[in-house]
DNA sequence: TCTGGGGTCCTAGGACCC
DNA sequence: TCTGGGGTCCTAGGACCC
């Protein structure tokens, strides 16, 4: 059996849990620019406020009667590590699949008493966390995400919910749930799926798996296998490195300065080095992409990207800098206003087993061990001394990129001085 | 004024090879 | 006179997830 264990609400669990004040009220948490409202607590729900709904578009008495917050991911981020340290206290084999979900699996466990397990793992979360959850148990990783579902959504379950393959129960619940409910269809499937009569979870058990692969794909087929209790899903390890490495941003407001614009790039291509860096791997190429806001119907609408090959397999900043940066040129076109650039990090490849480039004598030899060294220096004073403590070319105030974050919360378990600040206010 | 960011997997189709 | 078939690799784009 496997469990899905995950945060009601995450984001603004995690607020409350250092500002008490928020409980019992409509709170939410937004995207970064303070875009959309991308966490909601249940009072918030209640009042209409959908996911992912524009902050600008939201009623008036809303926004005045509800906590609003930029969201703070060191925050949800070392909270989330928090109560994976939990987890793992009671199975060796967590995965963590998101910020705010893991799978926990129950292999061997004595089936008698996993639901006291669980119950008991569930209330160890809250306590030592301080972060509610919802428990759902059942052979298959879908099943888990239904009965993690109706964890949360059956007052009665009190938060964990075991589900067996062939239960009357489990049809049930299955012959009620739609199938876009389901974790792998959404919108563009479900239309098809109805045209073809299957509107319920239950009715895409019962379809034949060979014909539906031949109508949609092999992910829809495991899925139906899943549904019937039989593990078909596998994780993608998630400790494995990233194959891709892609850092964008919206900008606070809209600009068609390529300065700007390039400053922006920079930042970005800057930023994924490091990340590059951090997990062991070098880039054979990357992508730089460029466009302007497609709400904005009146305005002329460009958005192109293109892929520059790096010479050699590389981590170095400077390198995917001065990459990024022809990539820019290449895209850039006067006479629009862009809202959202980015830098993606492409074919990358293990640093150790790199292929190095022919015909590259000891002098390519001694300038990677040049490159090496001063991007350990770079990020160890970047690490010790604070980010952009170190950095290429000079930042500007006020630029058009500068993320909008008004209303951030402080980083209470990773920045002394923003809790010490707190304390004394 | 104001609509997020970062990923994965799969498939179709073209290029290329023998 | 005759114009195949099968395989691999790569890329772009779709769909989905949180």
């Amino acid at each position: 059996m496997i469990a899905l264990v995950d945060g009601n609400n995450f984001y603004v669990s995690c607020e409350r849990v250092f500002d008490p004040r928020l409980e019992g009220r409509p709170v939410g948490v937004l995207s970064n620019n303070d875009g959309c409202v991308v966490a909601r607590s249940e009072e918030l729900k209640a009042l209409g406020v959908a996911m992912g709904a524009p902050l600008h578009l939201l009623p008036p008495d809303i926004r005045r009667r509800a906590a609003l917050l930029s969201s703070n991911y060191a925050l949800y981020g070392d909270m989330s590590r928090r109560v994976n340290q939990v987890l793992a206290e009671f199975s060796p084999d967590v995965e963590p699949y998101s910020i705010d979900e893991s799978f926990v699996g129950f292999d061997g466990f004595p089936a008698a008493r996993l639901e006291a397990h669980c119950r008991a793992l569930r209330d160890t979360v809250g306590r030592w966390t301080g972060i509610p959850v919802g428990v759902g148990v059942a052979p298959t990783r879908v099943l888990a995400k239904v009965a993690n579902h109706q964890a949360k959504r059956e007052p009665a379950h009190e938060g964990v919910c075991l589900l067996g393959a062939d239960d009357a129960a489990t049809r049930r619940v299955l012959e009620r749930l739609p199938v876009t409910a389901l974790w792998g269809v959404a919108r563009r499937s479900g239309e098809r799926l109805a045209l073809m009569g299957i509107d319920t979870a239950w009715q895409l058990r019962e379809a034949d798996p060979r014909w539906v692969r031949s109508r949609f794909s092999v992910v829809m087929e495991r899925l139906i296998w899943e549904l019937r209790g039989r593990p078909s899903i596998t994780l993608d390890d998630m400790s494995e490195p990233r194959q891709r490495i892609l850092v964008s941003r919206s900008f606070g407001r809209l600009t068609g300065d390529l300065d700007e614009l390039r400053a922006a790039v920079r930042q970005h291509g800057a930023r994924a080095a490091e990340k590059l860096r951090r997990q062991g791997s070098q880039a054979r190429a990357l992508q730089v992409f460029l466009r302007t806001n497609p709400f904005l119907a009146g305005e002329p609408q460009y958005r192109n990207s293109v892929v520059v090959a790096l010479p050699e397999p590389t981590d170095d900043s400077r390198a995917v800098l001065e990459a990024a940066s022809r990539g820019l040129e290449a895209l850039f076109l006067e006479g629009y206003r862009y809202q959202k650039c980015g830098v993606m990090l492409l074919d990358l490849v293990e640093a150790e087993r790199r292929q190095l480039p022919l015909l590259d004598g000891p002098a390519g030899e001694a300038r990677r061990d040049r490159s090496r060294r001063l991007m350990a220096a770079l990020d160890r004073l970047n690490r010790e001394m604070g980010r952009d403590t170190v950095r290429f070319g000079l930042p500007r105030r006020d630029s058009a990129w500068a993320l909008r974050c008004q209303r951030r919360t402080p980083r209470y378990t990773t920045r002394w001085d923003e809790l010490m600040r707190v304390k004394t206010a």
